[in-house]
DNA sequence: CTGTTAGCGCCTTCAC
DNA sequence: GTGAAGGCGCTAACAG
């Protein structure tokens, strides 16, 4: 590491020729400044090209006005879409964002590599952390922390979730009402409260329209667009196939999608798919995917702002902070004749 | 920020009845450690649920073991592959990734909010940094740095690029052996080399081709969407408006087509469309678009490499590192009759 | 093998 | 209004 040593506060202090608790304090913009020092130190901080050294700062002042977050897997285009709801909101509030990710291989390691990272992230580099789909139900951390689509089980964060069992069921009485009877079930992460309510909305839409529940039309996915395709595969491929398949979330869907071309079917004449999310690009595709809207840019801002009233001081109203879906309708779906 | 003050490595040392150095030692997995000492301090570690300071560790040993990343605009899906490729090297390397956005608004501060952080993180919670993207000339740093498609003019850091000049010209020969003349351009970024190099592909075919250059036929674009649409519209508007066009990226084609199709044309039957990168969900896309490949996601993965020997101190060999590009044909684009 | 001693760069009382 | 001194949590010599 054979660098420069880059300029620190010292090395302004001495060109300006004032003390370095001076030019901390132009640093920080402190009022009991002569205007003439101000200057001067303003200037020589110009014309040096100083910036203070994030690691030292933060040690000292305990306060870094930047904002984690944790993201085991950044190939999850719902993490990416939560990311761009946080970075409005950091730059609507004030903030600085920074993320961590590493993309632990081995998922049995999962959970140790977030709270590692969550623990270490907060109180040193940022004031408090969001965490993405997390795979922990605790995390070893004094410091303000939400989670967004959280670990079913007792967890001990706020989280912000959306409408995910309202959503399936939208999507079921749909289906139902375009005369669907074997609707095939492709579930999301196993852990996660967002796939076990979608799964549960399935569930009773089907037992409320007093329609037999086929455990071999329920397939465990994980979100993932390979293993969507592998389950549908499986769905297809059974004697008596489904004529929908609900993925439980776009990803799936897409996954299903692939599938049942491979196999020679055309959506929706032959098949109809219906996702979950909304994903920018299921419009593209073809055909447009009917899907259920989960705000997710929305719930990243949500979650930014709950954080930051958290870092303040401030409590919240309820621990869970729900957003709303809504079914959108397209061309994926077709009624059984 | 009235949290509970961390537990800190003084902590443990008295808990586990050593000095404060005997617990660093086994932090830090050094090997003159008694394996009892070991063990026990292990045990506490464990115990206290106690993890280091990132802020005082990198603060004292100058050393993070983490990259960093700078990447303005988050919502750019040329950096979100990029940064895909980072996070497969940092995986496979055994670094660390630490992301920085902050959305600034204004195009005119982009490069000093730019400067501002890349200097901000290294040395201080990160070892180098890539950027990608940048909208600045040079950075203020002693640290390594790698940029993924640089800005153009004089710079003074090495850089990963494609062959953009060359992948312009495949689409220009494609598209006049497919009979068109008139092929509208829709530039990129104005100050990206990459922009500047697809340009010039453009020009360069149309001379050898001894085709006649409309400078109304070229419209300035900067890889966004909707400026893509705009540029679309206007080149619909002409007169004597393209057979085909040539945006300078995917995003600024489904733009293209988002406008042709609003002007009640049909791609590729009213009109011929190419993009460039070779987005995710171009494929999708009705038609499926002919773009051009970009490794981006290799793009991100080189620039590791690289960044991680000048970390070593290593030299390279050169200062820019080339990736290939590759027409990919699909859909979009028909012959001339 | 382990403890003691210096700081890393910065911010914050406390004097002046 | 400004400087001097202490310490944030940690690592890296140096002794023992």
């Amino acid at each position: 590491m054979g660098q420069k040593p880059s300029i620190t506060i010292q090395d302004v202090a001495k060109a300006a020729g004032v003390s370095v608790s001076t030019v901390s304090r132009v640093l920080n913009d402190k009022d009991d400044v002569a205007e003439a020092t101000y200057e001067k130190v303003q200037h020589t901080i110009a014309e040096m090209g100083y910036t203070s050294n994030l690691a030292a700062k933060s040690l000292r002042s305990h306060r870094t006005n930047t904002i984690g977050v944790v993201a085991l897997d950044l190939n999850d285009p719902f993490a990416i879409q939560v990311l761009l709801g946080i970075n409005r909101a950091i730059r609507e509030l004030g903030y600085d964002l920074i993320l961590y990710a590493s993309g632990e291989r081995k998922k049995s390691t999962y959970a140790a590599w977030e709270q590692r990272h969550v623990s270490q992230i907060n109180g040193s580099v940022a004031d408090g952390v969001i965490i993405v789909t997390p795979a922990a139900v605790t995390f070893p951390t004094t410091f303000p922390l939400v989670a967004i689509d959280p670990h079913s089980g007792d967890t001990d964060y706020p989280a912000v979730i959306a409408t995910n069992r309202e959503g399936a069921q939208g999507v079921m009485e749909y289906l139902i009402g375009l005369g669907h009877q074997r609707i095939g079930f492709i579930a999301g992460r196993e852990h996660l409260k967002s796939a076990q309510q979608r799964l549960r909305g399935y569930r009773e839409s089907l037992q409320k329209a007093k329609i037999a529940l086929y455990p071999e039309l329920i397939r465990q996915g994980d979100y993932r667009r390979e293993t969507g395709y592998r389950c549908a595969k499986e769905l297809l491929d059974l004697p008596n196939p489904p004529t929908a398949i609900f993925a439980a979330n776009d990803e799936s869907a897409i996954g299903t999608i692939e599938a049942a071309r491979d196999a020679g079917l055309r959506i929706p004449d032959d098949l109809s798919v219906v996702g979950f999310d909304n994903m920018p690009g299921t419009t593209d595709i073809t055909p447009a995917l009917t899907t259920v809207e989960q705000p997710m840019n929305e719930m990243g801002y949500a979650a930014t702002e709950i954080l930051i009233n958290l870092m303040e001081g401030k409590s919240l109203n309820d621990r869970a902070h729900i957003m709303p879906t809504k079914l959108i309708i397209r061309d994926s779906c077709r009624a059984i004749t």
